[in-house]
DNA sequence: GGCCCAAGCGCAACCGGGTTGCATGAGGGA
DNA sequence: TCCCTCATGCAACCCGGTTGCGCTTGGGCC
């Protein structure tokens, strides 16, 4: 990937978030791709902050990075997620609903909060009410931190 | 209930309150009876704004009640609910536990907020990890929204 | 009932995540 | 290449929640 004068120029890896923004008949940015290409090789889901961090280089304005995360969530190819910090944080969606279909870990010791992709929230019904979406998050220790946990026993 | 010159006298309703903050060790104050008695009276969960909005009256700082309100969270007296709007809510703790033993509801209608008392939160496991706490959202309609939703049609 | 001090309170200023209005810049269809 | 629309940057704003500090008060003690 090239890099002049804090511009990226398209490359590989672009190609996926360039395709993915034609798809949604979104105007392809410089500012759009360069958030798409982060969020489709994060491992978790990234706040606002992290994200503009992470492409500190090339500069752009908070206010644009969240118009463009709100543009992505309105054409449901990240979905967002509030922690008890109420911060939110976003992933790309990749089961085509909304993005509550699985549910959410933090751990209480590292801080990483996981999309469990693939595993389903249990459906729950509700007398009298009509149920539309599901939420769930979980917190505990996640496999790193469970082990480090069972070492200082 | 008795009011002279914006003062409440502790009266019937208030006993409870005295009662829960006493068995807590903690001093009973004004601003701690007249809170809980709300909250022990409260359908819903409530904000902050909604709780001194009730207590305007008396004049209550806001910085005391959200301080009351993290000293009874510390004491497990009230949960609290992380809702898409990023504004907490706090509800008296039936339960025991700390609060996210049941699931909660929000009416995207009439934008009501319910404790769903009594319903359990289906249990997942998660390989290799250790769960120690799951909070279930759901989203939809109400009774009453429904009810008025079926009639419209 | 009065004394005393830790705990609770009010105030003002602050924090930070997210929003708005508006003028300028750039994507992309023709 | 032109031009319109939409995206961007900037500054100011909003609002839920926090902090520091000096004053007040609940309640244990005599
Ligand atoms: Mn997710
Ligand atoms: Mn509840
Ligand atoms: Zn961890
Ligand atoms: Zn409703």
């Amino acid at each position: 990937m090239q890099r002049v004068a804090g511009k990226r120029f398209t490359g590989e890896r672009d190609k996926q978030a360039v395709e993915i923004l034609r798809n949604a008949k979104l105007r392809v940015t410089s500012c759009r791709t360069s958030l798409l290409d982060l969020l489709l090789h994060a491992k978790d889901p990234l706040t606002q902050k992290e994200l503009m961090e992470a492409l500190e280089e090339q500069g752009f304005n908070r206010v644009t990075i969240y118009r463009a995360l709100q543009t992505f969530l309105d054409s449901t190819i990240v979905h967002r997620i509030v922690t008890e910090d109420r911060t939110w944080r976003f992933a790309i969606t990749h089961c085509g609903h909304r993005g509550h279909c699985h549910p959410h870990f933090t751990c209480r010791r590292c801080g990483r909060v996981r999309c469990l992709d693939g595993v389903a929230i249990p459906a729950v019904d509700l007398e009298g009410h009509r149920i539309e979406s599901q939420a769930m998050y979980l917190w505990g220790l996640c496999p790193a931190c469970l082990q480090e946990a069972e070492l200082a026993l």
